[in-house]
DNA sequence: ATGCCATACGTTGTATGA
């Protein structure tokens, strides 16, 4: 079974995008964040017509959004930790604070997937950067409270954290700045200590392997980027692994990509082949940067 | 070479992203 995240920036906009992707990578399941739509405005025709469920949790505003889409079952969705979401920010519960839509699970065939879209926290101190530590707390408790880490587990999507230095683009540019400070890495940990392993770093252990690139100053071409999207899995899972992949090459190219590249698992057996575009040249402006460094 | 900011909302700009 092949299941993938993906910050897909805008469903609408992304939407031939993720046709196009589906066709190329034949994931069972895939886990969408920032889908910027409603619920009533999600393309479920076109998702269907692929073969492909569809759950989704978003909001009136057209901010954030999460989703997943499954060809192997959809069953038992619970969206916001079980929670309604709080329609306005003055009625959130003291441990909502903003009251968004960033978190969506279900059971797909005989595993239970979580797509999650953590807050970005802007800048450090501000106070949207602590309502991104409280969002993980939200996480971590309701992990602790509605699941073991025996289970059959996935929690995928936009974690806003760089785990670690080989995750960024320049530690030194990087640190001081959000998605890598201490607090934000010891939630990850937390999530790690609880009983979860990141999929990708199963399989890799290079540098240089992002999945975030800002779309500002050509910073893809260079690959400056972040490692912010992650599959997390149980022990029970992680076993099972026997593939993982970030597709950088489905940030390149027309139409307009997302800033942020899939990150894919295979449970079990290997899925479709795919050259996820890591490609010599690419390996070339590392060595060039490293070269630069000294 | 992969190519130099994009999305929603709404109106010719503002908020947001990471």
């Amino acid at each position: 079974m092949r299941i993938a995240t993906w910050n897909v920036n805008s469903l609408k906009a992304r939407l031939e995008k993720l046709e196009w992707w589906i066709a190329r990578a034949e994931p069972d399941v895939v886990l969408l964040q920032e889908t910027k739509v409603s619920d009533d405005n999600v393309p479920r025709e076109a998702l269907e017509k692929l073969g492909y469920a569809v759950c989704h949790h978003g909001e009136k505003s057209g901010r954030n959004g999460v989703a997943i889409a499954s060809r192997v079952g959809l069953a038992d969705v619970v969206t916001n930790f079980g929670q309604p979401l709080a329609v306005a920010r003055t009625e959130a519960p003291d441990d909502e604070p903003f009251a968004e839509a960033r978190m969506i699970a279900a059971t797909c065939g005989d595993v239970r997937v979580v797509s999650i879209y953590a807050p970005n926290g802007r800048k450090l101190g501000s106070p949207f950067y602590d309502a991104k530590l409280v969002w993980f707390d939200r996480l971590a408790a309701w992990l602790a409270r509605e699941h073991s880490p025996s289970d059959a587990l996935l929690i995928g999507g936009d974690y806003n954290v760089a785990p670690a230095d080989a995750d960024v683009w320049d530690p030194a540019a990087c640190h001081g700045g959000t998605h890598v400070s201490p607090k934000e890495r010891a939630a990850f940990e937390r999530l790690i200590a609880w009983g979860l392993v990141d999929a990708y770093r199963l399989r890799h252990t290079e540098k240089e392997r992002y999945s975030w690139w800002d779309y500002r100053a050509g910073l893809f071409h260079k690959n400056y980027g972040m490692r912010i999207d992650h599959l997390l899995v149980t022990a029970r899972l992680g076993e099972r692994v026997v593939w993982s992949e970030i597709d950088r090459e489905a940030r390149k190219g027309k139409p307009v990509p997302s800033d942020h590249a899939p990150v894919l698992l295979d449970l079990d057996a290997p899925g479709k082949a795919l050259d996820p575009g890591w490609s010599s040249a690419d390996q070339r402006i590392g060595e060039r940067r490293a070269k630069a460094r000294k």
